[in-house]
DNA sequence: ATCTTTGCAAAAGTTTTGCATATCC
DNA sequence: GGATATGCAAAACTTTTGCAAAGAT
C-alpha cells in the first residue's frame, strides 16, 4: 500500500478529465498532508487559512467526488458528525472519551487477519472495516 | 457476560426509583426480545406494533437513558442515523452494502484479544471499541 | 404530593438538492 | 460548445431542548 501525494492524486484526476480547481487541489493537499481526520467545518478553516473561499456545498460535493474514487474515506465516531481522511495508508483509530484527542493505532498485521477471518466465518466478501476504539488517552486516564 | 432479560432489566430500573412507564417497558422489551440493531425510526414503527404511541422525543429520551446506564449501546454504520442495541452480549457486525442485511459476527477471542494490544502499545485506557465490517453477504456477492 | 416522564412545537446541526451561473478544455 | 464545477437558497433529516401537562408511586 503506496502512499500517494497531493499532486500525483490531482495529476490522475486530471488525466481522467476532471479539473484542478482552486477548491480540488487545496482540499486533496490539505487532506493528503497528512493522515488526521477531518470535519467538514474543519476543512473549511484551512481552505480559510490558504486564502481558498468555498462555500459548504462544494465542499461537501468534493468530498463526495473523492470518496466516490476511493480517495477519500469518511469515517464515524458517533458524535454527530463525520470525519474524512486520505483512503491510502489504511489505518485505525484511538479515540479520547475526554479530550478528543484521536491517535492512530500502529500497524498491527494482527489487526488486519481479522478480515479474513470474519469473511471465512460469516461468507461474506468484506470490502472494508472500520475499528474504532474510545478511551482515555495517557494524561486523561 | 450474562444475558439479561427484558423483566430483570425492568425489574432492576424499577428497584432503583424509575418508573415502568409503557414506553420504558415497550423499548426494553423490544431491544431485549433479540440482539437486533434498530434505528429510532425502527423502534417506534415496532412499538406501533405493540400499540405504544410514544413521541420520538420520548424514543430519543428513553434511548439516551438507557445508554447512560450501561443497558443499551449505539452503533454507527455511517448511513446517517444511529442504531441501537441491548449492550450486554456484546458482539459486532457485518453489514452488506447492497441489501443492508445485518449479521453478528461469531464470538472470537482474538478479535476481544486486540482490545489489551491496542491498550499496550497506545497508552489509553480503552473503554470500548467498535468493530465493523463492510462488504457483501453471501447472496449478494 | 412529589418526582419522573411525556408530548408538542420549535430549534439546532449536519448533509443534500435544485437550479442557474460560471469555468475550464 | 459541452462537460465540469460552483454558489446560494432551500429542503431534508436526525437529534436536541424548553416548557407546561400528565403520570407513576
Amino acid at each position: 500500500m503506496t502512499t500517494l501525494s497531493a499532486a500525483s492524486v490531482l495529476e490522475k484526476l486530471q488525466t481522467q478529465g476532471f479539473r484542478l480547481t482552486t477548491a480540488r487541489r487545496g482540499l486533496v493537499e490539505i487532506l493528503f498532508a497528512d493522515d488526521s481526520l477531518r470535519t467538514v467545518a474543519e476543512l473549511m478553516t484551512l481552505l480559510k487559512k490558504k486564502r481558498i473561499a468555498a462555500d459548504k456545498t462544494t465542499v461537501y460535493r468534493e468530498i463526495g467526488f473523492l470518496m466516490e474514487r476511493g480517495i477519500v474515506r469518511d469515517v464515524e465516531f458517533g458524535d454527530g458528525q463525520k470525519r474524512y481522511e486520505r483512503a491510502d495508508d489504511h489505518h485505525h483509530h484511538v479515540v479520547c472519551a475526554k479530550c478528543d484527542l484521536v491517535e492512530d493505532i500502529p500497524a498491527d498485521a494482527e489487526l488486519e487477519r481479522l478480515e479474513k477471518r470474519v469473511s471465512e466465518r460469516t461468507g461474506f466478501t468484506i470490502l472494508k472495516h472500520s475499528f474504532e476504539f474510545f478511551g482515555l488517552c495517557r494524561k486523561c486516564s
